[in-house]
DNA sequence: ATCGACTAGGGTAATTTGGGGG
DNA sequence: TATGTCCAAATTACCCTAGTCG
């Protein structure tokens, strides 16, 4: 839990430390009390909703400190090399890049990273790369991560997974140039607020 | 984890060492001291009733431990004849009974559920019944998750299997008593502390 | 014995709170 | 009404040393 002073948020925002504490006690901003002599704690959660509903802008080392998440993107190929050469070629993006070589760690890593973006082999041995696309689109918390599915398959079973909800497909073997342009276009999408 | 350390709790509250011992001396924070230096343990029941009176947020991990989903049971085959036999044999025992028939639904429901207990079949295509092992033995932190592990391997696969820190091993086939027996006795242990 | 990681507590600097008045 | 400034007291952070443990 990453939590924030009343003098931090005091900074980030410029205001005086005295105008942050007043925002708590009236309840408008969401904090907590320490035992001692109740000074403030925020939860960063709460300061980045916070600035959301009176429309302030979210400095960016929160934005990334909310949402870690968002920089991550997950790997998931049954062959090392080509975990290895994905890697090489995405190195460049400024993402944090994890692997799975199996779907035990594809599941867990899905679970424990909250990736922003999945690079999907579809035919790995004892998986159903579909179940994965279903999984993911199903759950709702899940279900705005971006899905570029790989094979070598026919291409009927890439146009299956684009049905199921895959943002995109490439069929093996492909260029780092090309894995890279879909990747990076992914990377800066429109704002939301 | 039953107690706490004073640097656990700084942890989750974000606040330095120095300051959860003068919670402790101070009487805001209920615990007690070992012999010798007087190393002090909050017994997390102590840290969660501290957590609600000052109406600070509870952390997440906290949250799962507290809940009863700890009773979740996880059972992991390829088979589903066989998770439905087992689903039969344990229904009894009251437990949250859920299963994975792959990889990677079983990492995923590992991280979901955090299970109390997992049973485990070692030849699962595509996914190698050691790796879940080593996962949960040395990369989860709070591994005090109970492994059973099934399977029709050789005796010595097996004994692998207990080296490596699984609790228990059941040759296939095995009858459902067998099974109930060995998942019931982990259900009230005998009290360690 | 040595090492690293963790812990308790002392002393001091920095921060925080709430009040009062502009 | 909302915020900035000044203030004193309380709380917490930081730096330190020493002890414990595996």
């Amino acid at each position: 839990m990453k939590t924030l002073t009343s003098g931090d948020i005091a900074n980030y925002l410029d205001v005086t430390q005295r105008t942050v504490i007043r925002w708590i006690n009236s309840g408008k901003l969401k904090g907590f009390k320490l035992p001692g002599r109740g000074n403030n704690r925020i939860q960063t959660v709460d300061f980045v909703e916070f600035l959301k509903q009176n429309r302030m802008p979210i400095p960016d080392k929160l934005q990334e400190e909310f949402s870690p998440a968002s920089t991550n993107i997950l790997l998931i190929d049954d062959e090392p090399a080509v975990l290895r050469a994905m890697t090489r070629a995405l190195k460049s993006l400024h993402l944090k890049i994890h692997s799975a070589a199996d779907g035990f760690h594809a599941g867990l890593l899905l679970e424990q990273l909250n990736p922003a973006m999945i690079v999907l082999d579809l035919s790995m041995p004892g998986m159903d790369g579909f179940a994965v696309i279903r999984y993911i689109r199903d759950e709702q918390k899940n279900s705005d991560i971006r899905i570029l599915v790989v094979s070598a398959l026919a291409g009927q079973q890439l146009d299956h997974a684009l049905a199921m909800g895959a943002d995109a497909v490439l069929s093996k073997p492909f260029s780092n140039a090309q894995l890279r342009k879909t990747i990076s276009e992914w990377q800066h999408p429109t704002v939301e607020i």
